[in-house]
DNA sequence: ATGAAAGCGCTAACAC
DNA sequence: GTGTTAGCGCTTTCAT
């Protein structure tokens, strides 16, 4: 494995000096047109690129916006294709960053802290867990934590979502309708099981807490929960799933046990990740336009960084929701 | 925006060197258990976490891999998925960049060269266009260029796989089926074209050259240059496209065109990417296994990392594909 | 056991 | 016009 050319290898080469050479490739002036047209040459002919973390090191500038994830799922690389599209024309790479080591908790303070200054000159943080980030380059969050919101945020209307989603189940004529919670600590989770309640009281009906579980936006968790659910002396006749994996680990637990959907369960899901097109049955979702959150985030984050500096308030985007009806869904048997 | 706290502010903070720090953070010994004890306690109240590029830079080695990607598309971030998954419990981060100004054309080149040596130990090229990378870090191509092949590669039975869905389209009784190539460039296009050819071949059918049609991989062109078939006098009964998102502009241009899938137009297309379950109607295309393909690139670039250094020749893995027979496909109404 | 100093690849002042 | 030098944040000899 020969060793990378570095911009000593192309000075000598040249018989200049690096910073000469340095110059030539920054386009700066004060060189003789003779000399850049020579470097020119032998950075060509040696395939020199100059490297972007050395690079970084001295400006404190990469031209990178960092994407930060806790793990590359359909969620987080929805993101990536709206964050990629927002980019584009604008100069910026974008650098998609996760480390499957760094455990649950605070891994953006962790990452952001490893990459902010000298490899990325900002970040979005998609589902972050914490809600105060390191103050070293300017942060948008994506589907954030609870809290105070101190971060520039985009989001989906997560409310109103949940509320068209279970509306679709009570219209087909279900009255016990189970939910399954995702992360506690995401608002995202809050407001999506605070819809819930909302459409059944609207709808004359005490939510029964038994039929709430938790499943932290988990399929494995969701499959478990819904067999706990199924195994209820008054089962319910549908349930409305907190995130589109965790309706897939219903549909799962549904398979396992021999229940039809829909015709003995209905499931609705929420994200509608392209995934959810694709089971068995293709599942009945809300969506959320997430590759818009993504492009949204990368267009405030290049705001922030090329623009004025946060002027003034700390923003705060939120996108609409929509019921997309597939087959998971329908009146229930009895 | 408050400045990243560095080593140096850990070690005025705690009243001892930077290299004390340093050697404290990398569990370095030569160090009294007390000043162990209490720097630790200074890097957790700070914050405190060594850039990954500073780092990098001294050290050479910064454990992380880069998945190297022209955009984010539904492929790459499927092998980004599969990298994802490989790399847990390794104690690798991955990284995966992409700079949509970087223009088509050699982009890998220079990707390795910003990144090699100093950011990233290795890297996995999706679908690269050149098949001479600089000898910077070790590196494995998924879909690689046509070529002679010399850097470690993981790719799909292309060539069978067309087979099989071209075969399918004769089996409903398919005569006339239009082709829509991918990017020349890359091996995976040229074995899809031989497969289709192939299998008209051993179906007695001479093929004809005006129904076959470049598109690039891409949905624009692939609408384009179904219009043209379609207005052709003999028009197809049945398209093979190289790739779903080709055949997704073939379902674009049909729906404009008010030509009825699959009852006036079969539509076959290649890779089985999530979104291709979602379309209207949903795809019958072969299947490769792209999140397997990028977990088995990323073992093959461990392996060179860690182990042997290329112990003999360079790898190759193959993997199968499969038909997945959706919607779209039906026999010819003439 | 600890610190001073060199150096990774690069750019920006400042000399010459 | 071009080269010399310092320094970005870090690790690693090598002194002390």
């Amino acid at each position: 494995m020969n060793r990378r050319v570095t911009i000593a290898d192309v000075a000598a080469e040249a018989g200049v000096s690096v910073a000469t050479v340095s110059k030539v490739i920054n386009g700066r002036d004060g060189i003789a047109a003779t000399t850049a047209t020579h470097v020119q040459g032998v950075v060509e002919r040696l395939g020199y690129e100059s490297s972007l973390v050395a690079r970084g090191m001295r400006t404190h500038r990469t031209h990178a916006i960092g994407v930060l994830v806790a793990e590359f799922e359909p969620f987080s690389t929805e993101i990536l294709k709206g964050a990629g599209a927002a980019v584009a024309g604008t100069g910026y790479a974008v650098l998609a960053y996760t480390d499957a080591d760094a455990g649950p908790q605070g891994w953006e303070r962790r990452y952001l802290s490893r990459l902010g200054g000298t490899l990325i000159d900002g970040a979005v943080l998609a589902t972050p867990t914490l809600d105060n980030p390191p103050g070293t380059v300017p942060v948008v969050a994506v589907d954030p934590h609870t809290g105070p919101g101190v971060m520039p945020t985009v989001d989906s209307d997560n409310l109103t979502g949940a509320v068209l989603g279970v509306q679709h189940l009570l219209d087909l004529g279900h009255r016990r309708i189970g939910f399954l919670g995702g992360r506690r600590d995401l608002e995202s989770s809050v407001l999506r099981e605070a819809g819930y309640v909302q459409a059944l009281l609207d709808a004359g009906i005490t939510p029964d807490p038994a039929l709430m579980r938790g499943a932290g936006y988990r399929r494995d968790a969701a499959e478990a929960a819904t067999a706990a659910l199924l195994a209820l002396p008054d089962p319910p006749t549908a349930v409305f799933a907190a995130n589109d994996v965790s309706a897939m680990g219903i549909l799962d637990a549904a398979a396992r046990l021999g229940v039809r959907v829909p015709d003995e369960l209905s499931v609705v899901g929420f994200d509608d990740i392209p995934e959810s097109a694709s089971t068995t049955p293709p599942l009945t979702t809300v969506r959320q336009e997430i590759q818009q959150l993504g492009a949204t985030a990368v267009r405030l984050l290049l705001g922030l960084l090329d623009g004025a500096p946060d002027a003034g308030r700390t923003p705060h985007e939120r996108l609409p929701t929509r019921l997309v009806v597939r087959a998971s869904t329908a009146p229930p048997a009895r």
